[in-house]
DNA sequence: CGCACGAGTGCAATCGAATGTAGCATACCA
DNA sequence: TGGTATGCTACATTCGATTGCACTCGTGCG
């Protein structure tokens, strides 16, 4: 059948096709039409009777009367662009407002228009400094008027699954990273031939090929913190926090680690062996850690934790084997958690400038926007804080 | 090739016939049906040159020299359905890898295929709490193949970003709920009339019209801190935590509430005014709460506090106060966080079945599916663990 | 009196992938 | 050798919203 031949449809009754589109008038253009379904937009309004009651943006036009690119400019709101009759306007947006209408993000999404969503991967959503980085990322992306979408990296291990999720996610108009997470290859190669932004936060601060890095100035927060050891003059000071790939050392903790040994042999401190600890970054591995410098020839008078949770799981164990902090020895951590406030003592430790950079991140993330290649490094300060879990070096004589 | 001619060619091998149907076959045709920019597809191949360099399954197609449904279908993996020649699924596979193929989710999910997403509406991240929940379900999730997009609602305040943080991310195959949101109605509300399913967790054991509940027993748990108080004489036994709406008490914390009065009374224990204490439910609260206690005129012998976040505030308050704990005083909180096996002393609480939680509700969540109505309602029953914040009543006379 | 201009709308193509269906081969059967 | 299976592909439609373009109807101007 000339099922095949579409084109003259407009050949038709150009304009009474195009105003009674809704009618029935025009048997012999339909008939053309060929073997579909025919009635080409009668359709819409009569079969959307599907089960799910999400009404679609043609729905609203049905039901307004008007056609559904009226709408679409309509709710847009591009204001200057096309005029659009004020009362139309109204009227539309009045339908919409009835019908509960809500944009189809996807649909959106498909031709382009960005997703206001931010995809943010933490490798340890439990790390509290990583939910209080999320919690502050968050509240900064609503501002702009982003969401933000969760992807979970789960330690180093799934690093595969954390890559699907943010490649499955691509969606997103940018990602930003939290801690470190260069230690998963796969990841980070992939995420380098996407085309939107990377910010990376909390990963040290070497800048990095194709993503933004927001740091802080880890050498001198530990700066901070051994001055102000120094200052209540201890000169054995140990360190807890490592963290190694493949022998490298990498990402804030570990520059928080060569800092402190650069100040350390600085100050000509007496460095024994074994004063320089690797733990996992758990309450347990600080305790743990705290425990081993403990059972040292040489005790240390004050311990730098390269974080909070650290410090406090090395607070509990010190507290547990009887020691008195900081009558006999001092313990500061680094991140100041809101928990650092509530430990038993309260803990010295550092500030991150956390709002500061999660504003910076997301701004970083968002206007950097088309513009790739754009990349930018930025370091902000922290600042020492000082509690009761630090005191006086014990003059004793060990 | 003949590139000159605009017609069609007749490029040699019939294969090619086909592929430019519309192309030139109607001359005449066209010209009528006016000004359009025809030539159909084969547009396609040429002017896909766009600056992003995201391949398409079209370009794939193009690559691959087959259509792009052909593509489609050996991607998909569809292994029944449609037979596809292995020689030509390997090179489609082949060039697929090499351009380094992602499919496009939104394009997927507009034709309604499942996101693989679920959302998720906590209301403060930061609540360590349910940072640990949220872990246990991207965990759960991940294991079924899903994602987790995390949607923040910031305290009753911003309930209307919330809102829009859900529906402008309706595009998840469900929803879950973390904590008490019955005080954010428009949310809620909104909730109501979605198509997908919705889960609360941890938001109370009452029943809810349309969302199916995993909670923890409250009652269960409560009543197991007061046998172990009891057991350790306590007779004057004070109560942190409580939360109203509009005068109702509302979620876990108020089921708390209610199950220590209830079971009070049973035993007939002493209730000195202000023995029962409001408070937010963060580690200030809690420190406030437990100032308060012990300037009362009675002080009470033991505390259950209804989150661990309380109890750790109480704690630091106590120990900041000089009180000996568990010696002059007892303090149980009720969660189980991470943190309270470090603190000082170490907590005597409640645990949460948080996998066995998790599991269920992701299962509810997906499971449930389209089985809209089809809610449930599963209380599991957490346990005691007994640390050393907790000890024997002092029979000292005040 | 006609024509251009512009406000206000509708039409249809488009984004990328999924999928029902038509169509072409080759193979097989009668 | 004609006819029918059947394996394999290509075509075209679809999802919902955006957007370039065309079209209509008034108006004002030449």
């Amino acid at each position: 059948m000339a099922a095949r031949n579409p084109k003259r449809s407009s050949t038709a009754p150009r304009r009474e096709a195009a105003r009674q589109k809704v009618g029935s008038t025009d048997p012999a253009g339909l008939k053309d039409a060929g073997s579909m379904p025919q009635d080409g937009n009668v359709r819409r309004s009569a079969t959307t009777a599907r089960p799910t009651h999400i009404p679609t943006m043609q729905d609203v036009a049905d039901a307004a009367g008007v056609s559904q690119s009226t709408v679409s400019r309509v709710l847009t709101g591009a204001p200057n662009a096309i005029p659009i009759n004020p009362a139309t306007r109204e009227r539309i947006l009045e339908v919409a407002r009835q019908m509960r209408y809500r944009p189809n993000p996807l649909a959106r999404g498909l031709r382009g228009a960005r997703t206001m969503l931010l995809g943010v991967i933490v490798r340890e959503i439990t790390d509290p400094f990583f939910a209080g980085a999320v919690d502050a990322i968050s509240t900064e992306a609503n501002l702009r008027g982003y969401n933000v979408v969760l992807g979970h990296a789960h330690g180093r291990t799934d690093e595969a699954i954390a890559l699907r999720a943010v490649l499955e996610t691509r969606h997103c108009d940018a990602i930003l990273l939290l801690g470190d997470t260069s230690d998963q290859p796969r990841l980070m190669d992939d995420l380098r031939d996407t085309n939107f932004s990377v910010v990376g936060l909390w990963q040290g601060t070497a800048p990095m090929p194709g993503i933004s890095i927001i740091g802080v100035d880890n050498r001198f927060g530990v700066g901070g913190l051994m001055d102000h050891l120094l200052g209540l003059g201890h000169r054995k000071i140990a360190f807890i926090g490592g963290a190694f790939i493949e022998g490298q050392l990498i990402g804030d903790i570990g520059e928080r680690r060569v800092a402190f040994l650069e100040r350390a042999a600085a100050e000509g401190l007496e460095a024994p062996e074994g004063f320089v600890r690797d733990a996992q970054n758990t309450l347990h591995g600080g305790a743990g850690a705290l425990e081993e410098l403990m059972a040292l020839p040489q005790r240390p008078t004050a311990i730098v934790a390269s974080t909070d949770v650290l410090a406090i799981g090395a607070l509990h164990a010190a507290c547990h084997m009887g020691l008195d902090v900081p009558g006999e020895i001092s313990i500061v951590g680094f991140d100041d958690l809101p928990m650092a406030e509530y430990t038993t003592p309260a803990l010295t430790t550092v500030r991150m400038p956390m709002a500061e950079m999660a504003a910076a991140g997301v701004k970083a993330a968002v206007d950097e926007g088309e513009d790739r290649e754009a990349t930018t490094v930025q370091i902000l300060k922290p600042t020492v804080v000082v509690r009761e879990s630090s005191g006086p070096a014990r003059v004793a004589a060990d």
